[in-house]
RNA sequence: GGCCCGAUGGUCAAGCGGUUAAGACACCGCCCUUUCACGGCGGUAACACGGGUUCGAGUCCCGUUCGGGUCACCA
């Protein structure tokens, strides 16, 4: 038996597996020619970030787009940072978006998929045949620096102007022979396991990234981390070891890992793995005081997913929007195809932005009224009810009290080809809907400036008379230009912009007057549609207080 | 600081050596209109800077500046 095979296995006595075991367990996928595997990766150190929302998307859609497969798996290997509920609020937020894996992980918590477990914590005894190998063959090695002695050295580095980090001269426990190895391990000494990188400064090595175009750095020279103290593995490790395993053929991710690129080229090339393709994407950015940084989870709300569904952004518009950051040639296609499906657009990596965009409320906004504009009264009514019986628990009693009316508000000038574009978020509803509802009726507005209270008392009045709730919406303007003669107002707008002496004001005015009266505002959707709704007590009852209020002033 | 990447209007972005430098959001004006919204028309506004290469440069090359990423037993 040789030394390296004696130390290998005294630093893993529990491994009886070889690699050829899991290359027969974990065979390649039978896919068709140009099929993906993607999948998403996140670790569980906090709620759904809407960066990992994002990312998701994208190699979801394009594993989707050639027949290939998308799965989730949990990169938990860091205990330290892992937050209590993490992995269940990420695949929960996932699928609320519609970004649900075929394999891995799922929100209801089974793992669905033959190339498992899927959760990095559950793989330990994986990874560790594969770095037992690397030691027989001399690739890696035990090192027993501590913490003081690595920290000493990078401050020698840093004095000496080199880089820092484990590698060349700086890599002591490299130049260990296998005995002193195996004599420190006997001692019972900690050791993490290192790769003995077989590259150099002085190299260059190029690789495709299908988004950024063609990288070239420096090879790595780095002896990094294969495993902890604690057996468990780097992200670099088990990434080269999951992704091989797994059959991953593109990998997706944020482009903070360009820069390891190359320690995961190596770490492929010295398994004796095919890499994957990378695509690296760019993170959406935040504008900080005229400077630009990534969503920060800490510093904006709009970073965590939870913030989208609270103002209540259908989650299609953010997925609509997310597309429009992902690819710019999705909003004309979506504005050529209103009712496709996102999945039948011709996604491509290649067309993503090199360079982080900026998160773009205004744009959001836009996207989403577009959506909530073609939808149904209906769908509409339901879903500002979930909104609200989470976030707005007046609001929902008032909505819920009766069903029919809550859509009978949502109905008016939705559909037809003059849609409503007024609401981006259900947040903004309640205030849009107030004056439906007796509690929340206010005259929040003025009258027009050429409009006089004795005048708008005398308008109000003389429509009292000839209210019929029963017209139509072409009777209701005819019976509304008919009271203005005896007004004072002009029935007709037109005439009156030819001689604006010879009136008090026009038609618009006098209905503006009982817009007013019966909505506390001046602006609002079609008022005939509004007082048929609110019902004819409704209405008297809201002109006559007004007329009141007038004559009192 | 080393190593990578990037730079077109306020924002997102087309553009691949010859264009009046698209389009979308936002903003402003006009039209339509009972208000608003929708829609239509129009407007303000950009190739970071300096050198090359070329008949010709937003497009190619080199510098500068600025911005971003990364340099862990975190992912």
């Amino acid at each position: 038996m040789s030394l390296n095979q004696k130390l290998a296995d005294l630093m893993f006595p529990d491994v009886t597996h070889s690699p050829e075991h899991f290359e027969n367990i974990y065979p390649p996928r039978k896919l068709n020619e140009g099929a993906r595997v993607t999948r998403i990766a996140p670790s569980p150190t906090g709620y759904l970030h809407l960066g990992v929302l994002f990312t998701a998307m994208v190699n979801r859609i394009a594993a989707k787009s050639t027949g290939g497969v998308f799965y989730f798996r949990l990169e938990d290997t860091d205990k330290k940072r892992e937050v209590e509920g993490g992995a269940e609020d990420i695949l929960k937020g996932l699928e609320a978006f519609g970004v649900i894996p075929d394999e891995g992980l799922t929100a209801s918590g089974e793992e669905i998929g033959r190339y498992g477990p899927y959760r990095q914590s559950e793989r330990a005894g994986i990874y560790h045949v594969y770095a037992k190998s690397l030691v027989e063959l001399g690739l890696a090695y035990p090192c027993f620096c501590s913490e003081e002695e690595r920290e000493k050295a990078r401050q020698e580095q840093e004095k000496m102007k080199l880089r820092t980090g484990y590698y060349g001269e700086f890599a002591v426990c490299r130049g260990l022979t296998a005995e002193q190895a195996i004599e420190k391990i006997e001692r019972g000494l900690p050791f993490v396991v290192r790769l003995r990188s077989p590259g150099s400064e002085e190299n260059r090595i190029v690789f495709d990234d299908l988004i950024k175009g063609r990288i070239e750095m420096p090879e790595n020279d780095e002896d990094i981390v294969l495993l902890k103290s604690d057996g468990i593995p780097t992200y670099h490790f088990a990434h080269a070891v999951d992704d091989h395993l797994m059959r991953t053929t593109h990998v997706i991710r944020g482009d903070e890992w360009v820069s390891s690129a190359p320690k995961h080229l190596q770490l492929f090339k010295v398994l004796g793995f095919k890499p994957p393709k990378y695509a690296h994407v760019s993170p959406i950015m935040k504008d900080d005081d005229g400077g630009r940084r990534k969503l920060s989870k800490r510093k904006d709300p709009e970073a965590a997913v939870r913030y989208y569904a609270e103002q209540g952004y259908p989650a299609d518009s953010v997925m609509e929007y997310l597309m429009t950051i992902a690819n710019s040639d999705y909003e004309e296609w979506r504005r050529r195809n209103q009712k496709a499906d996102r999945s039948e657009f011709k996604f491509s990596l290649k067309k993503m932005s090199v360079s982080g965009a900026l998160f773009d409320i205004n744009k959001l906004n836009d996207v989403s009224k577009t959506v909530i504009a073609a939808m149904d009264a209906k769908p509409v009514a339901r879903q500002v009810l979930d909104w609200a019986g989470e976030f707005d628990k007046g609001f929902y009693d008032r909505l819920n009290r009766d069903f029919d009316y809550t859509v009978g508000i949502f109905s008016i000038d939705r559909g037809g080809d003059k849609p409503r574009k007024d609401i981006a978020k259900w947040s903004d509803v309640p205030d849009y809907v107030s004056y439906f509802f007796d509690e929340t009726f206010e005259i929040r507005d003025g009258l027009p400036d050429n409009v006089k209270p004795e005048d708008a008392a005398k308008i109000i009045g003389e429509y009292l008379k000839v209210y019929n709730p029963d017209e139509d919406k072409t009777q209701w303007f005819e019976t509304m230009k008919s009271i203005c003669p005896k007004l004072g107002f002009c029935p007709e707008v037109r005439e009156y912009k030819k001689n604006p002496e010879g009136y008090k004001g026009h038609v618009g005015d006098v209905s503006a007057v009982i817009r007013l009266a019966v909505t506390g505002r001046k602006n609002t959707p079609d008022l005939c549609s509004i007082m048929k709704l609110l019902g004819k007590d409704r209405v008297f009852q809201r002109l006559e207080q007004m007329k009141r209020k007038l004559e009192n002033q």
